[in-house]
DNA sequence: TTAAAGGTAGGAAAATATTCGTACGAAAAA
DNA sequence: TTTTTCGTACGAATATTTTCCTACCTTTAA
């Protein structure tokens, strides 16, 4: 298996905005600025065709897409799994919020959102596959 | 569809400084701004006098600190119990990065981080409790 | 073959968030 | 009393993030 550890330069840290269309392209693949910008305009708010298109260049250049330019319509990709990114923005949560401590999150949560039966049974399944560890 | 802007309603989100003051208040109760800034130079980062004061004056207008003038050196507070705010952050969070799903969300952090035996006891407990409602 | 539509690049404006300098009054120390 | 320290108020400079205008090129439709 590969290492894990990151290089350290590349900062995958996506801002709000930018985000939002790592969502859409995690969700959808590699997408043309168009694309993404109808997505954005259709689920979240109106937003000019330059604007996601500027967006996306400087998050080419920040190294946070990829895009092949070999045809006129630059397909961009995200740069990083989604679950890798995630991971890193719920530990920086857990870690400004709570202290580092993933229990207090969870404890928050049960309090706040009302998960199902059927959700606290995979959760418990979660469990018992780290009790085996 | 984006809400309607809610004309002398306090929003509660604090903006990413603004948290670490409100952290500090929640931790030692009402504070003077010397104290605070004392705190986050500490634990921190350095940040003139000043900063912080400027930064608690735009909160309190904001509605996020009260204060107390009654004598020259003003005692700031949190005006949001600390649960209430982590749950709006929480559940922003939630819905931002997992679609509302708590239990995607409890997955990544069970699958990223690694919960000692005791943390994972801990979890069942609050489980159990959840069943029993 | 021309006009319209749709692309990219880049600069700059606009919106936010953060930081700090300066003025000045009150309290404490000398 | 005089000076120094410590406090608030407030304007403005910075930094960051987000938005969009303009120029210009390519493809498509008329």
């Amino acid at each position: 298996m590969k290492s894990k550890k990151q290089e350290g330069f590349n900062d995958i840290t996506p801002t709000k905005s930018e985000l939002e269309i790592l969502q859409v392209l995690w969700q959808h693949g590699p997408s043309t600025v168009r694309f993404v910008n109808d997505r954005l305009n259709e689920a979240k708010r109106e937003v000019q065709y330059t604007s996601t298109l500027k967006l996306m260049q400087i998050m080419a250049e920040k190294g946070l897409l990829t895009r092949d330019e070999s045809q006129m319509k630059h397909v961009y990709s995200a740069a990083h799994e989604e679950s890798k990114t995630k991971t890193v923005l719920l530990n920086r949560f857990v870690d400004t919020l709570y202290n580092g401590s993933a229990t207090k999150l969870m404890m928050q949560l049960l309090g706040s959102k009302k998960p199902s039966k059927k959700e606290l049974e995979q959760i418990r399944e979660l469990l018992d596959k780290f009790d085996k560890k």
